[in-house]
DNA sequence: GAGTGGTCTAGACCACCAA
DNA sequence: TGGTGGTCTAGACCACTCC
């Protein structure tokens, strides 16, 4: 029968039913937690957390003192779930195969260094890896390995049956990074790997991650035509 | 000097960092709230409000009876911010510009017709729109809107200066809806907007919104070559 | 200085669900 | 059916920042 929400999240769909309905407009200061408390009849915590709530999602901008207002140009926020290529395949019921085509130590280009951090010359890991589907190409990988984010005397034979990604997700673990989507014509290698003809619409996944101090990887995802990420507003 | 964390953010490090650890190893369960408390010498609710952000983060699980566990194979979430596209323009120093380049009532294709689930046949506005920045093509925008969603007797002209989309969020709101991002080749017109040769790999965002039970408008906008979606995790 | 949101506490009850 | 997380309360103190 009722869908109606109960607690904090009656709360928070009345204060967005009024935001929605322009109550409170764009820009406008809403009452305080204390006046809504006694409006509602519950705890000021409860307030906190419905407000809060809708303060993460971008709708409402709080400060101390300066109290709560109605975000005058909304952003909006997506969550985007990336997961890792082997759950993304085994996902949809192929199965999943990861091939290292190339792997040698050598100094990155300048751009990569930079974004890195690490010093211009610096010797570090260049691993190719192509993922497969089915045994068909599903992306091309091209990754950059920091040696000072892996143990001593670390070889690629370590992966054993891992892909890189997951073997770092097992044995070194991030604690930031950050990522980027775009669109590009597929480059000379990624095009040979994926099965495609050079200059043809691929979409790119460029990753970096850091631990505490230094960074552990850059990568760069290729992946086959028909890909799509996917999310809910 | 300490940066440490305090309450509850440190509560939340701590259990963080046995995580990274692997003091708490994937899958595995730990402590109750209650337990944690008494280890930490604080309130549940503080113990709640840090494994809460984890669990939201998606390095916990967590349900009522069987207690709290460390995911097994993590999820990396990404919150992608979604300006407006003025504001996304104007955020570079650039001004923007909105160009009404058709519109027209007509039947949308099979395909688009299911996604905005209405009737095949049913007639809806179609707008093609050209956005600008430093009168420059910036992304070209292609949307099928619901004339449900409308006022009455709602024509193209009542946008006055507004970009669709901006008169959306202004007038009509929504509840909710889903994206999606893909690399494409250039169609035809997108091509031409864009100055591009048809064929070029353009980044594509695919929107449908919708109100309550309605839907408002599905939108495809190709974006000029270089646009870069970005997040940090 | 003072008003507002941010957080903590101690206790309570409830909802869910594995055993 | 009992254990666990989810939430609420009433009150308190603190941190921030506008005035």
């Amino acid at each position: 029968m009722s869908g109606d929400p109960q607690g904090w999240e009656a709360i928070r769909a009345e204060v967005l039913a009024r935001i929605r309905r322009r109550d409170w407009a764009p820009g406008q200061m809403i009452p305080t937690e204390e006046e809504l408390a006694r409006e509602f009849g519950c705890a000021r915590a409860t307030v906190n957390r419905a407000l809060r709530d809708l303060a993460e999602g971008g709708l409402l901008e709080r400060r101390r003192k300066a109290g709560t207002r109605v975000t005058e140009n909304p952003v909006r926020k997506a969550t985007l779930s990336i997961p890792v290529i082997r759950q993304e395949v085994e996902a949809t019921g192929r199965t999943y195969a990861a091939r290292l085509i190339r792997a040698e130590r050598r100094a990155p280009s300048e751009p990569v260094a930079g974004q890195l951090g690490v010093p211009a010359g610096a010797v570090l890991w260049h691993l190719v890896t192509l993922h497969l589907a089915a045994s068909r190409p599903h992306a091309a990988e091209n990754r950059w390995l920091n040696p000072a984010a892996l143990p001593p005397r670390w070889t690629p034979e370590r992966l054993g049956t891992l892909s890189v990604n997951e073997w770092l997700v097992r044995h070194v673990g991030f604690a930031w990074g950050d990522i980027a989507f775009s669109a590009e014509a597929a480059q000379e290698e990624e095009a040979a790997l994926l099965g495609l003809d050079r200059g043809a619409a691929i979409f790119v996944t460029e990753r970096t991650t850091w631990a505490e101090d230094h960074a552990i990887t850059a990568v760069r995802l290729a992946h086959a035509p028909g890909y799509r990420l996917h999310t809910v507003l």
